[in-house]
DNA sequence: CGAGAAATTCGAACACTGTTCGGGTTGATA
DNA sequence: TATCAACCCGAACAGTGTTCGAATTTCTCG
């Protein structure tokens, strides 16, 4: 019953290591379809255990508590976010700075409306017990998302608008999150559905444009959020 | 069976209906301390029922259910803020429309620190059960938290700024939303924590005002926050 | 291979939650 | 005063997170 199969002797994982890991997905998965469809308080124990097929106390073998799970479901929801803005700007690596530009809020916003539940759990404290630790992950999986768009920004550094008569230090960083509120204002505004009066992508597209250019950085091309759309199904 | 009152000796108040009137607004504070203290999952009728004395069931005389308790709450908190923002505008009436412009903000952004909990009840979707119809009382409400600002806006009509060759009808209503996005995005990023690492204040202050100036709208004055911090300290 | 150790699973139980129901008690009304 | 609606409560049901002990399966190593 030893399973000699597989080419050399060595066992790289176990038959219980690739179970639990198999289950560690359904779990997660599991869960993040709950939150989903139903928010945080439709992710229980029990609703898991009936769809993984285990009971509930057997979970507490994977997470200490469902505080844990959510935790962990937090950290994937920061590297989804993460890995779908640098996707997309590294699909428009060739572009000009201000369409690549104009593409990591585009991305930003596209992966908040599909994954509306993910994205609250990001941006809004919704668990009483988590507070994020200084030194711990989430800041790293903070600066992750907007790695790609900082880039962008520090090729053309503050350029002329405004109040650049001083070379203030902070000037940069100020104005980096001054653009992260107005696409991420308008991205949470829309994912709770307070723009529902409105035509919010024309919205979205109009202000963005229009503080990339007071911003004295090169205008996105025309048609660059079909192309975007184009890119996006196609993926 | 006709109620003759009105004016002279009739009751005004029956002895019950004075006890039920301060038993909801007793229910209602202390879900609104639950709700600060330990987010909305702390919020519970056994809880409220030990804090007002009373059986969980006997809660039910005054809500149908736990959703009917939230919603009022998130309709209170919707008046709250919107008289927030109104109180703080029309302190500044005789003020200069950049400072105006500038008092809404920074009341909005006030009240939302200072009442987290309610903040987050009211811009993103934690109760599974509720969505906004479009009739409800919130889309009302909604406009009322912006009425004082909007009123300023429109009294300088898009200026000069930008794209306005042609003269576009909805080009007022999209820039009103873009300023929204700015100083929302900035506030609920601060209120959930994801700005802790920057000086928000100051971040706040400089990118409302440079908005402000962009759109052509004459600035506000120096000492314009400190004026406010002020004027909220002693109210 | 076979014995001991470790990991996994489960059922039962505890404390907590929202909600319903039946029967009392109290207050307003005529 | 007599009636009736409003109010309050205890008990109960179904659901939740979590713990514990025992049974079972799997891995490890002599």
């Amino acid at each position: 019953m030893t399973d000699t199969d597989l080419d050399d002797e060595a066992k790289p994982e176990t038959r219980r290591a690739r179970q639990r890991r198999e289950l560690l997905v359904e779990i997660t998965d599991e869960a993040r379809r709950l939150l989903e469809t139903g928010g945080t308080a439709a992710v229980s124990w029990r609703a898991i255990a009936r769809a993984v097929g285990l009971s509930p106390a057997s979970l507490y073998t994977y997470f200490d508590s469902l505080d844990e799970l959510f935790t962990e479901l937090l950290l994937q929801s920061y590297g989804r976010l993460a890995a779908a803005v640098e996707a997309a700007v590294g699909a428009f690596a060739d572009a000009q700075p201000g369409d690549r530009l104009l593409v990591g809020p585009l991305a930003y916003r596209s992966w908040a409306l599909a994954n509306r539940g993910q994205f609250n759990l990001i941006f809004t404290d919704q668990l009483p017990g988590y507070v994020a630790k200084p030194g711990g992950p989430t800041v790293e999986a903070q600066v992750a998302i907007f790695r790609p768009m900082i880039a962008v920004l520090a090729e053309h550094p503050e350029s002329d608008s405004g109040q650049s008569a001083v070379k203030m230090p902070d000037a940069d960083r100020e104005a980096d999150v001054g653009f992260w509120a107005v696409f991420h204002g308008l991205t949470t505004l829309e994912v709770n559905h307070h723009l529902d009066w409105t035509d919010a992508p024309q919205i979205f597209e109009t202000q963005v444009r229009w503080f990339i250019e007071q911003r004295g950085l090169p205008s996105a091309s025309e048609g660059l959020v079909e192309r975007f759309t184009d890119w996006s199904q196609n993926t």
